[in-house]
DNA sequence: CATGAATGAGACTTCATTCAT
DNA sequence: TATGAATGAAGTCTCATTCAT
């Protein structure tokens, strides 16, 4: 059930690393834990990766390649703007609501200062494709009259934000006795606020 | 409350230790570059603080008080909503382009795991009082048939998640080559939005 | 003595053993890389030697086997001592300056605190047996009335002293940047030296 | 007894470090085995070396510093070269005698092909000094008409081979059952048979 | 008070050796 | 016979913490 299957083996150490990488940080992670984890010795670890620094860094290639890649190619649909920013925002709820995914953020803001590279990476991978990606939706909008002439590069920033929020709260404050947060009732709430604005009057 | 060492001397190693647990977080700061950012040796470090767990949550104390305490007392003002929200994003968005504060984010973000008590810590004393301000802000939107009647606690998400967005994106991203983002001009733009939403028509 | 394998099979493996153990000493060797250099697994390895120290301890023998056995049957020769001592002097050198036998040296010096036999067997296979032999040789020339009456077993260290000295530079010198010493001159002048000596007058 | 001494730590570290790097060779000594043996902790040891590789460095320099410098300055004398190379013998094996010094060629020898620079060093330092320094006598004795026209770079090695032959018998055999030499007799003897010749005619 | 010196405990990493296939 | 996979044991190195001065 365990003996040659070299794929598994390395995704099961993955998930068992991400486990504890997101538990402890990379400093406080201790390779023993990982193998233990996993059910195998510290010397298979070795084998599989070369050092500690390797497995941290192709977790987070594997957590990146794993939970952002197909992302959102939803961008197609020919319906309204209105309508796109919903439905992208719902699905980008859905997505940030797996915790397999969720810990990311918090992974790999944790050891940026350790580890510049990995924000990089996170940032070119994943970060700033969403962000384009709103951003041309926004500026579809615009173009199409149906947006006011906003600013899409910070637009997408207010779309964006308060879905990290969400996801950091679920992450960081739930774990320590706060509510956790809806982040599909966040984002439809965020949505109908963006679109028609708080204001009474400016509804029709 | 310190005793005959004149009360610089502790600043003096909390802001170092600021700067050492920030830029290689709890784990992966090391107390004698603590002690020799601030000139004196190891031992003379333990004189004055137990150990590094007490020397980092002193340091989380002192950054919380130092920094959060006098935040927005402005909510007295007896202006519109509209503009009091405007009013609150400026204020906000200059406190957090304030580095002193904008690295905390991160250092709780990436301890959490170890230390759920500074999570706790920083959400009932910063996080949880700036949400809860913003909420009672829209709710007397609400009150004064200013604002729709969007759900004050969503609202309040929806209100801040983009600073705490864009204080990342400068703490995470902006190191690594990304293009750092005006705080103030993302608060301008989100409190436009926010106010009279995105669509053409809507806006009287 | 080697089962189904062919004896190649085990010369190979040998071989390859000489040149790590050459290169990194018994500690420093690795039977991974002796496996590499075979083309062969770890474990086949372990088909034909017990362990590290049966493979160096083989290797040695082999060595010992290889090189010395048919040394010298030359002291037959019925010509003048002088004539002998010329004749051995240049066989040893063209011997010594074989690689595969230079190496020898550096290897037992380096590894005869950790394996004194193998200090012993080479004592006893090749070192006592060649400096015996030129005690023969000196012995034969003051019988003769050829050599002076010198002491044979201190003459035999003057004769192979230079030689020995010739090989260790050449094995431990030359590699790092020392001028290559020729064996076959070195021989020449020393042959010429001992016979005639230094002094001027000396010399008929 | 121990505390502040650094000097002497520092001394009875590499003194401690010789015993056991003599023994095991780089890769077969332990830390521990020498922090044991100083009376300290493996963590102290690395108070004064960064790692296992700078210990057996500065041991190494401290080993050549230490037993070759001040050596043989007797070049002075204004004797006849016969009577200097006897003196510069007998000096020789003196030195050579000794246990600090004696074991010094296996270790560098033995660890040649893992540490070059240290061969390179004990070339440059050790050994090429002394055969430069035979040279420079042979040539003397060769201009003043005392001795004959020979080479005297091949001279040098025919004078100063035997004293190594001898060294290392010390060293290598001597502990597994041969029988000492004595490296002044060795002296004595060869020098009268560089001088003289073995020839029986020759002599005068 | 201040500190240089010391260390115990622990983490990473390596490698000879084994075993199921 | 051959080997890919696995690991126990060991060794290097680090660092929070203590203590004598």
């Amino acid at each position: 059930m365990a003996r040659r299957t070299p794929p598994d083996r390395r995704d099961s150490i993955l998930s068992a690393a991400r486990e504890i990488f997101a538990a402890n940080g990379f400093a406080g992670a201790r390779m023993e834990d990982v193998a233990k984890r996993v059910g195998i010795s510290k010397a298979t670890l070795y084998l599989q990766f070369a050092d500690k620094q390797a497995l941290f860094r192709e977790l987070i290639d594997w957590l990146i390649e794993t939970s952002l890649p197909d992302a959102f190619p939803l961008t197609l649909a020919d319906a309204s703007a209105s309508e796109r920013l919903a439905i992208f925002a719902q699905e980008a709820a859905g997505k940030l609501a797996d915790d397999d995914v969720a810990f990311l953020p918090r992974l790999v803001i944790g050891e940026s200062g350790n580890f510049p590279e990995l924000a990089k990476a996170w940032h070119d991978v994943a970060v700033s494709r969403v962000l384009t990606l709103i951003e041309g939706l926004v500026q579809q909008g615009i173009d199409r009259g149906e947006f006011r002439a906003v600013d899409p590069y910070l637009a997408a920033r207010s779309v964006a934000g308060p879905l990290v929020l969400g996801v950091l709260w679920n992450t960081i404050f739930a774990p320590v006795g706060a509510e956790p947060m809806s982040l599909a009732a966040l984002a439809r709430s965020h949505v109908d606020i963006l679109l028609h604005g708080l204001l009474q009057g400016e509804t029709a």
